[in-house]
DNA sequence: ACACTCACGTCAGTATCTGACATCACGGAC
DNA sequence: GTCCGTGATGTCAGATACTGACGTGAGTGT
């Protein structure tokens, strides 16, 4: 036996999911997460920059697996359909995990604060994607909207696929909303 | 003289955006921000919810008259141009302010929590252009994602207006962000 | 005069987040 | 087999954001 119990942050995170999940965001501390884990508080931060980050582990290799698939789309497509065509990729991310999708969607959703953060990381998203359109030649301006109309398109598919029953693939969801946006122009 | 020195929330806001803009947002306390509008830090939650919130002060008020313009909208336009209506008519609302506008947008630039705080409030414009939109008879999916892009085009054409010289108005920036959208498709 | 209001102050407390330093199993060097 | 880093965690002290309870006194109406 290890002096430390192994994965410390990942108990950190169920912990924290399951807090804010019984008694919301808010009404739970770190400490009380950190002594759930079998953590100190000062360890919760060593893992987290605060305490709403612990909801958003890996979303920077989210993005970057994004903009890899935009950038191996291929070179013939427009702007936004080559946008289209990186965040079908995520489908593979999401595929089995949309119970856990569901109950971390509920979390946030019930609290500003993590809309915020939530919210931010979507806009991080939306300039990474605006800068790999720039180095395939967009210029700035068409990029950025174009990433911009990508990610709230992507927006309203995962809010749609997770209110679907379980068989409806997250593809299905985000082709529908892309051509939605675009028969709206 | 009355007991109080008047104007406490104006001054709490200007020592705000002078401190934030000298020392930047973090560097600086709630406390100092009192002192130099010569009041205590408890006076200063008492107008403001958080740190943040003393630079989005009247950002209701803007949503609102965003919507009013949305509902005033002739019924004939789509979905998008109906946003874009509205947002052109925010143009009075900046006129004579940018000066002012470019100093709050540096400070918000140079901090991500203010930038956090920013895309909430936009995030709030886009759901309450989604509800107007809804309210004459578009259905749910193509409103949210009509006021998603409509606050795309405005962010783009924002932030275009104010590194443009003085004499160039906020409504060429929106026509032009709006037509670059159109052509996306 | 009198009470009532309301803007602000005072005080005490909780929670988030940070820096500095201590601890001690583990793994390698010898 | 002993010694020595290394690294994950604990401990402690403190700054800052924010909140609730209550005090204060000039203005205001009667």
């Amino acid at each position: 036996m290890g002096r430390w119990v192994p994965n410390a942050q990942g108990r950190l995170i169920e912990a924290a999911l399951d807090l804010y999940s019984e008694r919301g965001f808010e009404q739970t501390t770190v400490a009380e997460i950190a002594q759930r884990a079998g953590l100190t508080e000062r360890t919760f931060f060593r893992y987290f920059a605060d305490k709403r980050e612990v909801l958003f582990l890996g979303s920077e290799q989210f993005e970057r697996s994004i903009v890899e698939g935009l950038e191996r789309a291929p070179a013939a497509l427009t702007p936004l359909d080559a946008v289209a065509v990186a965040l079908e990729h995520t489908a593979t991310f999401f595929a089995d995990r949309r119970a856990h999708a569901r109950r971390r969607y509920a979390v946030i959703d019930a609290n500003p604060e993590l809309q915020e953060r939530e919210r931010q990381k979507l806009g991080a998203l939306a300039a990474a994607l605006a800068a790999a359109l720039q180095r395939r030649g967009v210029k700035a301006t068409s990029a950025r909207l174009a990433a911009e109309m990508g990610v709230a398109a992507f927006k309203i598919a995962f809010e749609n696929w997770i209110s679907q029953p379980n068989e409806s693939p997250f593809e299905r969801s985000i082709r529908n909303a892309f051509e939605e946006l675009k028969s709206l122009t």
